[in-house]
DNA sequence: ACGATGCTTCGGCTATGATCGAAGTATGGA
DNA sequence: TCCATACTTCGATCATAGCCGAAGCATCGT
C-alpha cells in the first residue's frame, strides 16, 4: 500500500526531517527537532513512526539517538519528489545565500550534487570517461583516469552497490554522478580537503574549486554556459 | 516543499487512482472513482487536487473527462514508492491469480515491467545488446538486433526523452527497459498482438509468448529459474 | 549519589480534510 | 424539447492525527 509509505512523507515536519537526512548523515533527535521546526517531543514521535515504517534507522549512543536514511533508495524517492515538487511551482523561490550555495553544490545521500556535480558528470562524458546520455557505463580511458585521482574501480564493482549510476538533481534537472563511484569521489574530496560539508551543503576551499574544475570537470565546449565561479 | 506533493500522495483514494493511471492510460472520473473505491462526487474533488498540482493533465472529450499522468516521472516515483512499501512489508500479500498475472507482465507507463521486463532486459543485457548493469547504453550490435526487429533507435535518439532507462521493477527488484526504447519495443508487442492491455496487467497470448521468448527473452545460463508459462 | 541533559510517553486540545447527500451544470441522444 | 448520463459544487458531518505541556525514564558527568 503506497498511500501508507506516502502519507508519512507528506507531513511538513516529518519531510523536513527526512530532508533534513538526504545527506546520509546521520543527526540526533534534537538536531532533527530543530530542523523540523516542532518541539522535542512531537519529533520523537514522527521519529518513531518513520523507523517503524523502516524509512529510518535509528542508533543509540550514549544518552544521545542518531537517526539516518535506510538507505539509497529512500533519497532517490525524496529527490524525485522534489522534481515533482518543483514542476508544479509549488517550490518556495526561497532566494538568497544559502539557497545559492545549495544550488552550486550539495550532498545528496553520500554523493555530489548541484552544479558541480552536473558539471562533472558532463565533462566525464564529453571526455569519453563514462558513456550514455542518461544511462552510463565506466570505459577503459575511465577506468585509467580514476586509477590516476586514486579510485579503483574495478575494487567498486566487487561491492553489491551499482558504480555508475545516473542519478537526477532536482534543481538543475540533468543527472549528476551517483552509485559507489560518486561516492568515492566525495569521499576523495572531503578527504583531501578540497571542500567540506556544512549541512547538506558542501563548501569548496578556493583552491579546492581550482583543483575541482581542472581534474573533474575542466569546461569544454559544451553549449551551456560556462559554470560560474562559487560565491 | 515536498510535503505537499507527498500529501497528495499520502490519501489512499489518490494513491489508488495514481496507481490505475500508472499505465501511462487515460481514464474517465467514473472508472476512477470505481478504482478508488469512493463516490464520484470525492473523485472529482480529488481529481481536481492532482491535476492543479499538475500530477495529472485531464482532457475534456464530450460528456467524459480524461485523466492520465502528466508524465513518466510521476510514475518513477510511484514505482519508488511501491518499493519502499514492499521494503517495510506493508504490502498486502494478496495472493491471487489477478496479482499473479500482474508480476508476470504489466504495464509501467508506457513500458514492459514485470518478470517478462525483467528477463528481457536479463536478456538484451547478456547478448551485448545493451550494455551496464544498472545503467545502460545500446551497443551497435543492439541497433542491429532491434532495426530487425522493426525499431530504429537512431529514430528514437532524436527525440528529448531518453531512448535506454533502467526502471526498478517493484515486483522483482530488479531492473527492466524504460526510455522511448522500451515504449517502442511494447508498442511493437501489442501491435503484432503478441499480448493485449488488460488494464495494467499485460495479457500474453500463447503463440505471443512463444515468439517473445525466443526473440527478445531467450533463457540462458542465468542461475534464476526459468520464467513459468503464463497462466 | 545527585543533578543535568536527552529522549519518550501520556493526555487533551484543535485543525485539517476526507466523505457523502443533495442540488446544480454540461453534453448527448431520442 | 426533454430526459439520461457524466460530472461538479456546496454544505454538513465526522474521524484522524499533529501538536504541545507535563511527567516519566535513561544516561552521563561530577
Amino acid at each position: 500500500m503506497i498511500a501508507q509509505v506516502a502519507a508519512l512523507l507528506g507531513d511538513p515536519a516529518r519531510a523536513n526531517i527526512l530532508t533534513a537526512l538526504i545527506d546520509g548523515r546521520a543527526l540526533t533527535v534534537s538536531e532533527l527537532a530543530r530542523a523540523a521546526g516542532v518541539t522535542l517531543q512531537t519529533t520523537s514521535g514522527h521519529l518513531a513512526k518513520l523507523a517503524e515504517a523502516q524509512l529510518l534507522i535509528g542508533e543509540k549512543q550514549g544518552r544521545h539517538r542518531y537517526f539516518r536514511l535506510s538507505g539509497p533508495d529512500v533519497a532517490q524517492v525524496l529527490e524525485g519528489l522534489m522534481g515533482l515538487a518543483q514542476r508544479t511551482g509549488a517550490v518556495r523561490v526561497r532566494t538568497g545565500p544559502r539557497n545559492e550555495a545549495l544550488r552550486a553544490a550539495r550532498i545528496c545521500y553520500d554523493h555530489l550534487a548541484g552544479e558541480r556535480g552536473v558539471d562533472m558528470l558532463t565533462s566525464l562524458q564529453r571526455r569519453g570517461f563514462v558513456e550514455g546520455d542518461d544511462a552510463m557505463t565506466v570505459m577503459p580511458a575511465g577506468r585509467r583516469f580514476f586509477a590516476d585521482f586514486g579510485i579503483d574501480v574495478a575494487a567498486l564493482e566487487k561491492g553489491r552497490r551499482p558504480v555508475c549510476r545516473a542519478c537526477l538533481d532536482w534543481s538543475e534537472r540533468r543527472s549528476h554522478l551517483g552509485g559507489s563511484l560518486g561516492a568515492a569521489v566525495l569521499a576523495t574530496l572531503i578527504e583531501r580537503k578540497w571542500a567540506g560539508r556544512n549541512g547538506r551543503t558542501l563548501v569548496f576551499s578556493p583552491a579546492g574549486l581550482q583543483q575541482f574544475v581542472a581534474v573533474l570537470a575542466p569546461p569544454g565546449i559544451d553549449r551551456r554556459p560556462a559554470p560560474p565561479a562559487t560565491p
